[in-house]
DNA sequence: CGTCGCATTGAAGCCATTCAAGGTAGGTGG
DNA sequence: CCACCTACCTTGAATGGCTTCAATGCGACG
């Protein structure tokens, strides 16, 4: 199906459908732009919800915290993806969204978006549809989360990663992880020194190869491969 | 902070809300209704998307099923919540929707959904709203499947249930769990085993008694008992 | 050069799964 | 009405995957 020995793995024209939304949503709401650099915090939990967010670049993850403490990452977001939906039914934020590393961010107050979709029914269609791609991107999660082992979860958001850029355009034949092995075991609900493993596993797989000095930069020759190896996973204990 | 004598732990006015909205569908959009019964099925993966749905009644289950064929419970419905916003971003529907019992289900073609937005703002704020708690509500099951031991992953899910009946108004002193042990270990990322062991453990700390003959029917004397339990199952393995 | 944060790896222990054996309730048909 | 079947649930025992605990390594930074 994918051509597999491009560097891109999908181009299904999504960075163009961004484009578009971006180009929309600079013409309909002039959106307030920000830069933001790795750690700053876009909204906090807590904060009076007022605007809406899009990454423009730059790559950022959500922080949300129970009434108990737990802390837990509940979501990545790449360029194209907005920010801030969770708060509309709360009147506040409920997260914390922090960028990962340098980027562009447009606010738009709700209330001119509200106005603007009423105006313009195609801005209307992309919200719906950003929000609706982030309920199946969050249904994608608790599967993997539920029913996967932890080397297939690794594997799992690796492949979900190096999609997520591929889509963009962006290239894929080395990422930067941004997050730590903890940030990684959290989002997955396994410990830090379970990411490790499995990222040892797969790298002695060759499925991944550990580029630089630092272990952040990873080369994944065949995103198909990850696949197999999830499958693999989830064959093993029950077939053989 | 709640009055534990009373039946209804909340009444936030969620009940009315949902009343509202219904009358605000009811006179904004014609939806066609239609009754449906324990595992009949609303819509299914694959199908075309056309529509959204809302639930005046019963309880309904979502279905997902992954590439490779796993199976997942990723969601469940009440009264006034909508069906079907995950299919918006894909064009067609992405799980199967069945009712878990006798039930009423609006159905409103979703172009007229998107027109009378446009001419009503109350209507498009109620879908924002509706959406925004879709994301918040899948939110809250990763912290629970991510941060959570099996116990209280259990306990969590009564909560939650029981939580959502009294929202509504409805009487949560006796509930039915209208799902299997392996349902509910599903939607949990556990096994039926280990939700019948964690049954049987609430329900030797009495905080939860089974009436009826079957194992179905649950009565939870105190739902704040069950937060307390989930504490102690975090706190244990800390500080002790 | 020493410190600090992060990552890797090993060893031990535990929680959840797996496997297995009943038990219960409801439906069907003799 | 009872025997039987099926689906679901419960409980015990053993296994195993993941966590926990601990030690070491590595790179960045002052």
């Amino acid at each position: 199906m994918a051509t597999t020995t491009h560097p891109f793995r999908f181009d299904d024209g999504l960075s163009q459908r961004i484009s578009e939304t971006l180009q929309l949503l600079a013409a309909t709401l002039a959106p307030q732009r920000r830069v933001v650099h790795a750690g700053e915090t876009i909204y906090q939990a807590g904060e009076k919800f007022s605007h809406l967010y899009i990454l423009n670049s730059g790559i950022c993850k959500l922080l949300s915290q129970s009434a108990d403490g737990r802390e837990q990452v509940v979501g990545l977001k790449f360029r194209g993806d907005w920010l801030g939906f969770a708060a509309i039914s709360q009147g506040h934020y409920v997260c914390d969204a922090v960028a990962m590393d340098t980027g562009e961010v447009w606010a738009m107050r709700y209330d001119s978006v509200m106005k603007a979709c009423a105006a313009h029914p195609a801005l209307m269609a992309v919200i719906h549809e950003a929000m609706s791609g982030e309920i199946m991107r969050d249904r994608d999660s608790m599967m993997s989360v539920c029913t996967l082992p932890a080397d297939a979860r690794v594997a799992d958001f690796l492949r979900y990663w190096a999609d997520s850029l591929a889509e963009r355009g962006l290239r894929t034949d080395q990422i930067t992880l941004r997050m730590t092995r903890a940030e990684i075991g959290n989002y997955l609900g396994i410990t830090l020194e379970t990411v490790s493993r499995a990222l040892s596993k797969l790298e002695r797989a060759a499925l991944i190869h550990f580029t630089e000095k630092g272990r952040r930069d990873i080369a994944i020759p065949d995103v198909g491969g990850l696949e197999d190896f999830i499958q693999r996973c989830l064959g093993a204990p029950v077939s053989v």
